[in-house]
RNA sequence: GGCACGGUGGCCAAGUGGUAAGGCAGAGCUCUGCAAAAGCUCUAUUCGCCGGUUCGAUUCCGGCCCGUGCCUCCA
């Protein structure tokens, strides 16, 4: 077995082979920079986030680009609209998607790519084009003709002669008239007044800015080369913005351009009677980032997101997050048991010794990941072993995240089956608590205690913040409420209940859930 | 009109040419002072409808119905 992926080019699952082997290069559409992400784009970036993780895990190396779209009719007239710049308001949206990445624990790309940035490169690009006979120019504006790339419509899978005119209820009656053909579209447009403008040195289109298409192929050859592994997009890219791309790019770079062209599904938003309805400003609906997590924490919405396949459209209303988040919560209380479990455990104890044994269940090419032979220890060894089995088969299918998510449920169930709660055995704990944790990692939660799983806590996006959050006032409140429940653990010996009740009721109202276990009360911040 | 993708238990959601993963919700039991948590057991003779291929189809083929997306700048 190895990593399968469903390349929409040849609409088939194939095995994914990047062109170096042990480097994949990864180029994402990203945001067009007009107003901040909301749910439906962070489904997609939080998609390419497990791709990409789940390639590190398989041990490749992973140059990730993503860019922003900087040059755009709504940037202008939101900027307008706002009283600032176009690039001002570009910068405002940036940070904002930024802050949201992180918010949802998605990984830093190698580089974000900025449109502006690549104008000089893209200017070259027309020109190019121009050269090779595929683009015409027509009153200072560059189109590109396309019945002159005969491959144009293989990737969205249709024929010129089927696309039907004015279907989007989109087009533009004056651009109609300056085009040869219908479909062909614009490389290069000149500015109108007080839009921004960059001169060319061209005689025949001296000077405005560039068109969509044109920004990404070019960045993404710019920043990656003029072949690279993976060139993604939702959906609603498909067709005609990478088709665009590609009767740009192939004639400039060669033919594949790209090895294999991957599309996650959209995020549907449900009304309350469960019918789709269209997320938009306009009807005052957009879900944003800070909103979603005033709601659900980042690994509640990533296990939600990580339980429909990335190519199915995903339904989107509060109740199923919040459905998804009750069963993430189980996983999370089995971490949380085994890190308590580990607590007290001296230092010197938190070192896992190796045993080959899961190396033996698979050939020596598939010795994945690295930490395996500390995964598969102890008590709970062969349910990790059948656990990291099903997972990688799950994601090696074309990123199969149920199926993924379905182990670790299994998993959880055999772990406290076989009396988590109750264990002290360091070594057997602490290997299934890496184990669990290491994969709950791929799939964008982000668990792990520095202390007891340090390589992994430094590769999570929020882990120097969550290091520091134990000191200070945190750690003070903990030892009030350590205190209290130890006066309610009297109470409970002296068989006075109403007082262990009172103070259970107290903490309860102060946030803080306490659970009896048999090795004594075990507490929350809920 | 064309292209694409879907229709699986109350809800969400995997899946395979050989008899339906997992989660949520629900029921019972165990443990517990109680609660919570956890565990165990139960909950689709059935996979939109109709044909066909086959020893056998939810899975392959054909037709139909329904839904969604796209067909010039929405992740």
């Amino acid at each position: 077995m190895a990593l399968n992926v469903y390349n929409t080019r040849t609409k088939r699952k194939e095995p994914f082979v990047p062109a170096h082997p042990k480097v994949v290069r990864i180029y994402t559409c990203g945001l067009t920079v007009y107003s901040a992400m909301h749910i439906g784009h962070a489904r997609t970036y939080c998609f390419w986030d497990v791709f990409r993780r789940w390639l590190e895990y398989r041990g490749f190396h992973v140059i990730s680009v993503i860019n922003y779209t900087d040059i755009d009719d709504r940037i202008i007239a939101n900027a307008a609209a706002g009283g600032t710049g176009m690039l001002d308001h570009a910068e405002q949206v940036i940070a904002s998607f930024r802050a949201d990445c992180r918010a949802l624990a998605i990984k830093d790309y190698a580089a974000y790519t900025r449109a502006t940035d690549f104008v000089a490169e893209q200017i070259e690009a027309v020109q190019a084009l121009i050269d090779k006979g595929k683009a015409y120019v027509v009153d200072g504006e560059v189109l590109y003709d396309v019945r002159s790339f005969e491959r144009y419509g293989e990737l969205s899978g249709r024929t010129i002669d089927s696309l039907q005119e004015g279907a989007s209820g989109r087009t533009d009656a004056t651009e109609r008239q300056r085009k040869r053909f219908f479909a062909d579209f614009t490389l290069w447009k000149p500015s109108k007044a007080g839009e921004p403008s960059w001169d060319t040195g061209k005689e025949a289109w001296p000077s405005g800015r560039p068109g969509w298409h044109i920004e990404c192929s070019v960045m993404s050859t710019s920043t990656l080369g003029q072949h690279f592994d993976v060139h993604g997009g939702g959906i609603d890219n498909l067709f005609p913005h990478h088709e665009n791309e590609i009767a740009q790019a192939e004639p400039l770079c060669g033919h594949p351009w790209v090895g294999y062209w991957m599309h996650p599904a959209h995020l549907q938003l449900l009304d309350e009677d469960g019918k789709p309805i269209k997320m938009s400003k306009s009807l005052g609906n957009v879900i944003s980032i800070p909103e979603l997590r005033e709601h659900h924490s980042a690994d509640q919405i990533r296990w939600f997101f990580g339980v429909t396949h990335y190519r199915s459209s995903l339904a989107f209303n509060w109740q199923l997050v919040s459905e998804a988040s009750k069963g993430f919560d189980k996983v999370k209380r089995a971490v949380t048991t085994l890190e308590q479990r580990l607590e007290q455990a001296p230092d010197e104890d938190l070192k896992i010794p190796v045993q080959g044994s899961y190396a033996s269940l698979r050939g020596a090419d598939q010795a994945i990941p690295r930490e395996r032979e500390s995964f598969v220890y102890g008590q709970y060894g062969e349910a990790s072993a059948r656990f990291i089995e099903r997972f990688i088969a799950g994601m090696d299918d074309d990123m199969g995240t149920p199926k993924a998510t379905a182990a670790v449920f299994d998993y959880v169930g055999e772990l406290f089956a076989g009396g988590i709660e109750a264990s002290d055995d360091v070594p057997s704990l602490l290997a299934a608590y890496r184990c669990l944790t290491r994969h709950l990692w791929v799939l964008g939660a982000e668990l792990p205690n520095a202390r007891l799983y340090p390589e992994l806590a430094v590769e999570c996006v929020g882990g120097a913040e969550r290091d520091n959050a134990g000191g200070g006032r945190e750690a003070a409140l903990a030892g009030v409420i350590d205190k209290l429940l130890e006066l309610r653990q009297e109470a409970r010996k002296a068989k006075d209940f109403a007082k262990s009740d009172q103070i259970r009721d107290l903490l309860k109202d102060a946030g803080v859930a306490v659970e009896d276990t048999p090795k004594g009360p075990r507490w929350e911040v809920s």
